[in-house]
DNA sequence: CGCGTAATTGAATCATTTCAAATATCGTGG
DNA sequence: CCACGATATTTGAAATGATTCAATTACGCG
């Protein structure tokens, strides 16, 4: 049945597959380098939808994402929201924050979410023992930089292919986490949030949903989306299946 | 005088400082780490004014530009391109290729450039034995995600403060370079390519660049670009200074 | 002097915003 | 089970920033 499935061994070895989703798209981790991911020191949080991640000292804080949806936002002067990044399972969440004196960006819950919160110390010890995680580290780094690249590409072309490739790529990794890990592909975004990562009004946005429904490409309700027609999507928004290289030059695993 | 300082030692030390810029905004690299910087393996290239960087091999190509200005720009099918970004002496360039098997964007000279091309092994050895500057580069990357996020919020907004937002971060980092190491302070950039990068057709770059010359905000003519009034920009496009922060955590030196 | 590239201008068009109001839906307490 | 308030969605019409496209002008270089 499946709430056999769901508990005893099952259910961590879907954790831990979720937790290192986004480590395992550039190598297979050796049993040290998992020990390490999986004993990182720090608290583990549950919040609810909605919650703001805490924030604890200096601001040096990040957050693995073990289970859940959240988004990065930044909240201008007059209240406006907008939001950066979507973030799923085995996201490190505030990295982007480590280098600038200004935080300014806020990340909270979508859904329920587990989260273990950790130290920058945990990048030291990274960096000068496990080589190999801190390569991978600053690849997933790039990896969203080179997503932000093509973003911007999006952004000249209309709000529709823009509104299009969004939900591709999201859906896309929901889609994977789904197969390897049975993660819900439902996406659980407000039309007032999806409008913020998008980039265009709530009012447009609302608009841009009818005509998506309309065409089978998506369904939508209760601020609950779910991806009909991910191929169309693609064609819509004009891009491609983005594929990691599993690069060749990583140092040899710790 | 003038003259005499860009001969002999004089020289050299500039060069040392422009291809260290950006490393030196986080840490004070030790004798040892300057050394490995100053000594990567690969050879030493320069190039004129709208040359692409040679693409080697396996696409594994980085470039470490040790001087002049260049961008990474993305051509889309119908020759239409797309300015990402805009490099300065000091930056790491290619980085963001190293992580998807489809290339699909090139780099290529603004003026005049030297450049160092590196493989990627490199990478490794950085990774395995400087530690610290494995994470600088990480935090580097950041760096580079968390303007991409910035310009994002400038992408709802009006294209003039897009405009200036756009010259504002480029003029700060020429600022700093000149200060450190007496950087010539004109931006070489044809009003297509401005256009280019901040998102707007050749027409109404025009027409912003007319404004902005008519409150004297910037010199242009010829493809060369002066900002006569950065404060002025700085408020225009609502941004503040950019400042990063010298992170505590960071791995001890080799 | 003339050619090629870069910059400038005009007028029509369109995608998206704005703003305000109307409607739907949920969870809650009575 | 219903009414209520809060939040989420839907709709309309007017206003606008930016594009398009084609044509014109300026500039630098051989």
């Amino acid at each position: 049945m499946e709430l056999c499935l769901e508990r005893g061994v099952g259910v961590s070895e879907k954790r831990m597959v979720l937790a290192l989703a986004r480590v395992l798209r550039y190598i297979d981790p050796s049993a040290e380098e998992i020990a390490f991911l999986q004993s990182l020191p720090g608290p583990e949080l549950t919040l609810s939808a909605g919650d703001i991640f805490p924030r604890s000292h200096d601001r040096d804080d990040l957050y693995l994402l073990l289970d859940g949806w959240a988004v990065n936002a930044a909240i201008s002067a007059d209240g406006a929201e907008r939001i950066h990044s979507v973030h799923l399972p085995g996201d490190m969440v505030g990295m982007a924050n480590l280098v600038l004196d200004a935080p300014s960006d806020a990340i909270y819950a979508l859904t329920a979410v587990q989260l273990k919160q950790l130290s920058c110390s945990v990048l030291r010890e990274m960096f000068e023992r496990f080589h190999r995680l801190a390569a991978v580290t600053m690849l997933i780094a790039q990896e969203e930089r080179a997503l932000k690249h093509e973003w911007n590409l999006l952004h000249t072309a209309t709000a529709t292919s823009r509104f299009a490739g969004f939900l591709y790529r999201i859906n896309e990794r929901v889609n994977h986490l789904n197969e390897i890990a049975g993660f819900d592909r439902t996406i659980p975004l407000t039309q007032k949030q999806i409008a913020e990562a998008v980039g265009v009004t709530p009012a447009y946005i609302n608009r841009l949903i009818q005509t998506f429904r309309a065409n089978d490409l998506i369904k939508y309700q209760r601020s609950q989306l779910q991806v009909l027609d991910h191929e169309s999507l693609g064609s819509l928004s004009a891009l491609h299946e983005w594929r990691v290289e599993k690069p060749k030059w990583l140092p040899a695993p710790t």
